[in-house]
DNA sequence: AAGTGGTCTAGACCACGAC
DNA sequence: TCGTGGTCTAGACCACTTA
């Protein structure tokens, strides 16, 4: 095996107060910080950094899985220690529910993934009737029962989103909204030609790890939290139409609003 | 040393393909989420679990840090692993920077610190002349020198939002906006003052893991996300005015905003 | 087969906090 | 003083990837 290319990384500092781990950590995230490891690049292999370090293979595997909580670098198995790419990020536009992208039968995710010039795909989809949490049913003005629509969302064949739409069943039942497909321009469209005009949407946004359930759902490599958007659409008469509850992997997304001055 | 009390954790599945320290991680994940310890409350110690599953030290250890990387739990030397608090959140309503709050007088951070009662500070204000970063300098219309407004601000004594506000120079220099308290009502009741009537904001939201740098600043225990909001503020003559880099601790906000539907 | 990371053991010494 | 978690060692065996 080949010595670990000089210059790369430097030495320890014993006399530090500071822990080994984090020594050899701080040297790593500073060299992937300045370009001397690249995005996608290999790290050093542990027998190698065991070797440059002098230390054993549970401090080096500390180090590495600082980084890799920072989001930093993922490890691939029997493969190496890889700096994490940047994926292409999705912008969320604060227009994105205007009712022209409806009317050109375009749904609402199809407008972003067309914005990035990617491929996109809608997975897993179930639609069944529910008793909803207290919290859905709160949003929804005190539904009983609602209607349930679960996909998943894929990017370029990658999953970066997870959503469950929720209306209230006297609305949707017996609707195409009940059908897998709901047509063109989606749910909102067909709300509207119900005669439920919508007048706005109220947003949530908030963000932490996810579940090791979400990791598996959404793929997710450790360190990357995911962002937790409820949105609630209500019609021109104030009634809350629709919940939806979304599930976003945070390093595919960015999302812009536009708020008032007045 | 008492025996751990049966029943609040099981077995070890031998049979299952699932590493132990994955195991282990379940059941106390399992007894978080089903309230068998609630918040705040100690987790066994990793001598007790050693001798409950009859593993070694570095097993529980790593068990215990999967917990920490999901932001379930906490670390404390010398006491213990506890489930960590919810701690109160605070909700930033779309119409934080409204008008009428700034002819009140208030600041956008004290509104809403009173909304949820409590105690708001402003730490570390460092106001100074920069070179903007090319992507300030960007949102700024190309601005060359900008007035750059540092501060911390505190809930009830924690840290949970650093933010930077931009400004080009020729517009804040020799003005109050440059002095370390801009009077009542903020920057943006100075910026009004000067003949610039703000029409809209603009506001950009991503999440991710802090740096360690950040994770000192914000005093962030390990498992938690930080948002990052960039916002930029026009005026009615669609000039930007400012940008205000901000990141928050994500267990501490809420983010609303209302969606025209269009 | 050789190299990589994944899991696990059985120790050691240290630093912090409560009593 | 004693129990707690923090750091570190020196091994072992396994699973995955590449050649």
């Amino acid at each position: 095996m080949p010595p670990l290319s000089s210059g790369l990384l430097g030495a320890l500092d014993s006399t530090s107060d500071r822990a080994v781990f984090r020594q050899i950590a701080d040297q790593l995230r500073e060299a992937i910080d300045k370009g001397r490891f690249a995005e996608g690049d290999k790290l050093p292999s542990e027998t190698e950094l065991i070797e440059h370090y002098g230390v054993s293979r549970m401090t080096i595997r500390n180090s590495i899985s600082v980084l890799q909580g920072e989001g930093l670098v993922a490890s691939e198995h029997g493969k190496g220690v890889f700096v994490r790419p940047r994926p292409p990020v999705r912008r969320l536009a604060s227009d994105r529910f205007a009712r022209r992208h409806r009317e050109q039968g375009k749904s609402a995710f199809t407008v972003e993934a067309e914005a990035v010039g990617g491929h996109s795909e809608v997975d897993s989809l179930v639609v069944r009737e529910e008793k909803p949490s207290q919290d859905i049913a709160t949003r929804l003005g005190g539904a009983r029962k609602v209607l349930a629509r679960r996909r998943r969302y894929l990017l370029d064949g990658r999953p970066v989103e997870f959503a469950v739409s929720y209306l209230p069943l006297d609305l949707a039942r017996n609707t195409q909204i009940a059908e897998p497909n709901p047509g063109p321009g989606g749910i909102y469209a067909r709300l509207e030609e119900l005669g439920h005009r919508l007048d706005h949407f109220d947003e949530e946004i908030s963000a932490r790890m996810p579940t090791p359930e979400e990791i598996k759902t959404l793929r997710l490599a450790s360190g990357v939290p995911v962002i937790h958007l409820i949105r609630t659409a209500y019609d021109t008469e104030g009634r809350p139409v629709e919940v939806c509850d979304t599930l976003m992997a945070a390093d595919a997304y960015v999302l812009a609003y536009q708020l008032p001055a007045t």
